[in-house]
DNA sequence: GCCGTTTTCGGCCCGACTGTTTTCAGTCG
């Protein structure tokens, strides 16, 4: 997940039972494998609480139900131990003696752990034997050349570590899906068009359509006596700010943005957005990007099996093995073998004895199943529905529309209510729902009532012209009305109710992050109990690389919404559509849609560029097992004229 | 710490690369 939780217990609530909420739970038993692992705990101890914070995330009914209940230990990966914890932990809001492992190891320790190349057991050995506790310390120790003559640590590695700060600093966090996929696709298509490479192909979480990317990973297939030639390739490429390692197999570089500049990023980004990244920390990642690359070069008739092995995800592949296993076989990056017929071959010498697989869907149809789409390998629930021919049908970004969240020069957009129509319908679209910003939110000049009024007669006579003149198209007169901390909505009911559709939304995000998730949730669920409530805008604020969103209960948001939904209301959650957000997450996607809550895809533009990011809310609604109908703007304008006048 | 139709112990996915060694430990994906 995005963004740097705190490393302490969480507070307990002051009015428990529950003394903490679900997302407390995940975060301690999460943190608990982190600090198991430097206090060099059994790895497969630490493993357990892992899954075990994992199981809880898809868990979708109430924990606090769950545990009166006695039925924790029913949930995979939760036994009796973790049970009594959790149990312990609600009931009584105390951790126990596993809480102690918070004051046990300094928070230096865990701020290491994101050094590149260094992991728990060299911390945990610079801790001990020098007392190095934080980053700084360790810097030092490191210019002063103490680290070498410990253990295993040669001048080498004391480098390297010194190196790791260095990387640390310069490509802090992960990188958003936009930036992933602008250098993964390039790097793909040079590297496809090399001398002596038969295919190429982007791997990894880009492939898989994260909201955010470590690094990028590229399969190429390379016959042997090739390989040196395509490395040299590789490695003279423009732009190649480091060299972290070059095998018979794999390449790893870090790019810089030299390789990048024949292509320009033009970034959307709203000036909330801006200030949530803060100003500096924004000039810096702008003008010194990088990103990690690792290009795995193998022989022809194993792509496949690499191509699948690298793009994951790890939990999707330990199934996949698993399944293999089931079945007397074995599957790694370089085949799917017979167990009695490779004996002690391994790695590339046993290829030749796999099962044949010229593309992926070859690698299913050995283990009984259907090909799955790479947004949805993340173990959750697709090896099941791809065993039982219940894989969804995925919607494309064709399908859309239109999109129901929009600003104009109204309020802080850059293009006028013309200039967003034409571009709307340079798309192809049939709507454009315009919603600009409601009048307590001045920094982005919110409309006055009187101003929205002005706005919906524009809008009336554009679209009577259109009418007039047969062209099928039209404007939905929408705001993006201002969630107040209370639940209350921006405006009277009266001026909200000239509109076609209000999008709810949240940004005095200080006060929510600063509340209970209890507290955020009744809010939430009192805004969208309005009878003029239509839309629920970014759900929790969040911005990728940014900050975090406020503590909500959205189980509980999406099942209120599906109740009234089912009373005859028309209650939709977005996906905000800006990379910068990815607001829902697609973890509640397929909850959203078992609710019978439809999704809408708004790309949130301030400018008529920033329209077509729709695409990247279309891959998200992808990667969260949405179809079709499960999105509202793919319907046709006007159906939803029906529903909206 | 979890799990189990070879179940209460002995497993727990698998391999490459690097740097340190002279057979392996740590890290990463």
């Amino acid at each position: 997940m995005v963004g740097v939780a705190s490393w302490s217990l969480p507070r307990p609530r002051r009015n428990g039972p529950p003394y903490y909420s679900k997302s407390n739970v995940i975060q301690v038993l999460e943190q608990i494998g982190v600090l198991l692992e430097l206090k060099g705990a059994n790895p497969f101890r630490i493993r357990s609480y892992q899954n075990a914070s994992r199981s809880l995330s898809n868990l979708e009914e109430d924990l606090w139900i769950v545990t009166n209940e006695g039925r924790l230990t029913e949930i995979k990966g939760i036994g009796k131990g973790i049970a009594g914890l959790i149990s312990e932990a609600m009931s009584e809001g105390k951790w126990g003696e596993i809480g102690g492992l918070y004051d046990e190891i300094p928070s230096g320790l865990i701020e290491m752990l994101a050094i590149p190349g260094l992991g728990p057991k060299k911390i945990k050995l610079f801790y001990e034997e020098l007392g190095i506790d934080s980053i700084a310390s360790l810097k030092v120790a490191g210019e002063d050349g103490m680290l070498q003559g410990l253990d295993r640590m040669g001048a080498k590695s004391e480098q390297k570590v010194l190196d790791g700060i260095e990387l640390l600093k310069r490509f802090s966090g992960k990188r958003r899906l936009d930036v992933g996929l602008l250098y993964g696709e390039a790097l793909e298509t040079r590297i496809a068009s090399m001398t002596g490479v038969q295919r190429a192909q982007l791997a990894g979480s880009t492939r898989r359509r994260k909201e955010t990317i470590g690094d990028l990973d590229i399969v190429a297939a390379v016959k042997p006596e090739d390989v040196e030639l395509v490395t040299n390739q590789i490695l003279s490429l423009p732009g190649i700010a480091d060299i972290k390692g070059s095998g018979s197999s794999k390449v790893s570089i870090i790019l810089g943005t030299e390789f990048f500049d024949e292509i320009s990023e033009e970034g959307q980004v709203d000036g909330g957005v801006l200030e949530a990244l803060g100003g500096d920390a924004w000039e810096e990642l702008a003008s010194s990007t990088t990103i990690d690359a690792q290009i795995r070069l193998v022989p022809p008739h194993v792509f496949s099996f690499t191509l699948a092995y690298f793009t994951g995800s790890k939990e999707h592949n330990v199934r996949m093995r698993q399944r293999a296993l089931d079945q007397g076989l074995r599957l790694n990056e370089f085949g799917l073998f017979p167990l009695d017929a490779i004996g002690d071959l391994k790695g590339l010498e046993a290829a030749e004895f796999s099962l044949p697989a010229i593309e992926e869907s070859d690698i299913y149809a050995h283990l009984g199943m259907a090909w799955v789409p790479p947004e949805l390998r993340e173990d959750y629930g697709e090896i099941e529905a791809a065993l039982n021919d219940k894989l969804p049908t995925l919607m494309e970004p064709i399908q859309l529309k239109g999109a129901f969240h929009n600003h104009t020069t109204a309020s802080d957009g850059t293009a006028s209510l013309e200039q967003m129509a034409q571009a709307a319908q340079s798309l192809g679209w049939e709507f454009l729902g315009i919603a600009d910003h409601s009048q307590i939110l001045q920094v982005a000049s919110g409309l006055s009532a009187e101003e929205l009024h002005q706005q919906k007669d524009a809008i009336k006579a554009l679209n009577e012209s259109w009418s007039d003149s047969g062209v099928d198209f039209r404007i939905f007169h929408g705001n993006e009305c201002d969630i107040l901390p209370d639940g209350t909505l921006d405006y009277d009911a009266e001026t909200r109710g000239i509109l076609d559709h209000v999008v709810g939304s949240v940004h005095q995000l200080p006060t929510w992050k600063k509340r209970d998730e209890d507290v955020n949730t009744e809010a939430l669920i009192t805004a969208i109990e309005d009878p003029t409530f239509t839309i629920l805008g970014h759900p929790t604020g969040r911005i990728l690389g940014g900050r975090d969103g406020f503590d909500i209960d959205l189980h509980a948001v999406l099942r209120r919404m599906g109740e009234l939904n089912a009373e005859g209301e028309l209650k939709i959650v977005e996906i905000n559509a800006s990379p910068y957000r990815l607001d829902l997450d697609w973890r509640f996607c397929r909850y959203a849609k078992e609710q019978g809550v439809p999704i809408a895809i708004n790309p949130d533009a301030h400018s008529t560029q920033g329209l077509k990011d729709v695409w990247f809310g279309a891959q998200i609604a992808r990667k969260g097992w949405l179809e079709t109908t499960d999105i509202i703007n793919c319907r046709k304008g006007s159906d939803l004229e029906q529903l909206l006048w």
